[in-house]
DNA sequence: TTGTTCTCTATTGTATACAATCTGGCATTG
DNA sequence: CAATGCCAGATTGTATACAATAGAGAACAA
């Protein structure tokens, strides 16, 4: 657990470029919050933070532009992006559309293995009543689960992409009562869905579930009724 | 009509930054594939070819790659992408998701000015039988036409990046004799289902559509019957 | 001939110098 | 006092110098 204030070591000989290292650092801090969307990112900031030169700094934040965490505008810089409550909808809208293809391309080409995973996240999920942090990470990771077990690598880039911006969101669903029981039955819907091969009945659940998501997330976020 | 090869004069005080300039020289060489599939890309190259330095290169370079158009193996540089047949399958996929969803949400959030422009385009697709340049571009306007009816940034910039990807793979569907009209009748089916509002039938026609599409394309690439 | 190792060159990764542009504050003026 | 123009500092855009690495080909041994 360090601060990770202080002038952070660049990787000596392992076989990954600054340019890359640079990324992910930033991408884990946004996801972190330690960067808050509006916010302003100087690049002499992360070239004293990291201990790098500019260039590599200059890298991680194309693609981060790319993955739409970052706005750049010209002779501005970087700014973390704010999503507005229409960008939250169409967010959701998307993440319905790939999250209901993802258990829909499962539930055709899952493996017995990938079917046995998703049951076991159900059964540690059921295990972890009362446990926020974990719950939430729990449920990051039967969605992995299914986003994996669709096949398709356009897909899953696309999955991950979308779960970036969603981390620009404040908190999580599971705070609104009742959240975490209605997520557990709606997963274990998908889940017997995929089961039973049956592609129509898990890419339905799947946007089902999404769409209560999107219910609790507005009423977080904009306290819609 | 320029022959492309001296030079190029980099833009003087437009305000769009060389990085955005070599990015677009470069997507549209892709495109156009005067830079082919597999082909490597020597940063000099293009240092020489667009009169700047490598800097804007290697920023345009990192766009590209989170684009799909680009690999850039360490200390390797980059190359085009090759698509594998593979590859060519799972894109369809998410072609065919992507598209039944935004036909869908066309259907439910279009404009009447937008559903004319649907309109009007298969007319004009109807009256220029026997052009294939112009028929394949009247064809990549209808379905901009839909992406844009559906309103949603985030499904427009990965349909975006999608036909990017579809530009890497040789010729056109439009090749395979039959093909045009039977696109033809497939937009009317999805156009119409747009203008009465049918989201599930404009959804599915369009997924239909893609189908189709999909498999002259494996027939052109591969051979498949 | 064939396989291996070594060296050298081409190419990319990184750092930094310099140019262009924006921002904020201050002075000047009505 | 308010408005406007201008200057200085801060910040990003671009170019280039230098470091690190991979890959090709030569030299050599079996």
């Amino acid at each position: 657990m360090t601060t990770d204030t202080l002038k952070q070591a660049a990787p000596e000989n392992s076989g990954i470029s600054l340019g890359e290292f640079v990324l992910e650092r930033l991408r884990g801090a946004i996801r972190d919050r330690r960067y808050q969307p509006g916010q302003r990112i100087r690049e002499a900031e992360v070239t004293q933070w990291l201990g790098v030169s500019r260039t590599p700094v200059r890298e991680a934040f194309r693609r981060l532009q790319a993955d739409g965490l970052l706005v750049l505008t010209p002779w501005r810089g970087a700014q973390v992006v704010e999503l507005g409550r229409q960008q939250v909808v169409e967010l959701y809208t998307m993440r319905r559309a790939l999250e209901g293809t993802a258990a829909g391309l499962a539930a055709e080409h899952a493996s017995a293995a990938e079917v046995d995973l998703l049951f076991g996240l159900i059964e540690q999920d059921q295990a972890a009543q009362g446990e926020p942090g974990r719950l939430v990470e729990i449920n990051r990771r039967f969605h992995e689960a299914i986003h994996g077990a669709a096949h398709n690598r356009y897909l899953l880039e696309a999955l991950n992409a979308l779960d970036d911006s969603l981390a620009l969101l404040k908190s999580t669903t599971y705070e609104v009562p009742g959240r975490a029981e209605a997520a557990r039955q709606e997963h274990i819907v998908i889940a017997e869905a995929i089961r039973r091969r049956d592609a129509g009945a898990a890419e339905q659940a799947a946007r089902a579930h999404i769409s209560t998501a999107e219910e609790a997330r507005l009423k977080l976020l904009f306290g819609d009724n």
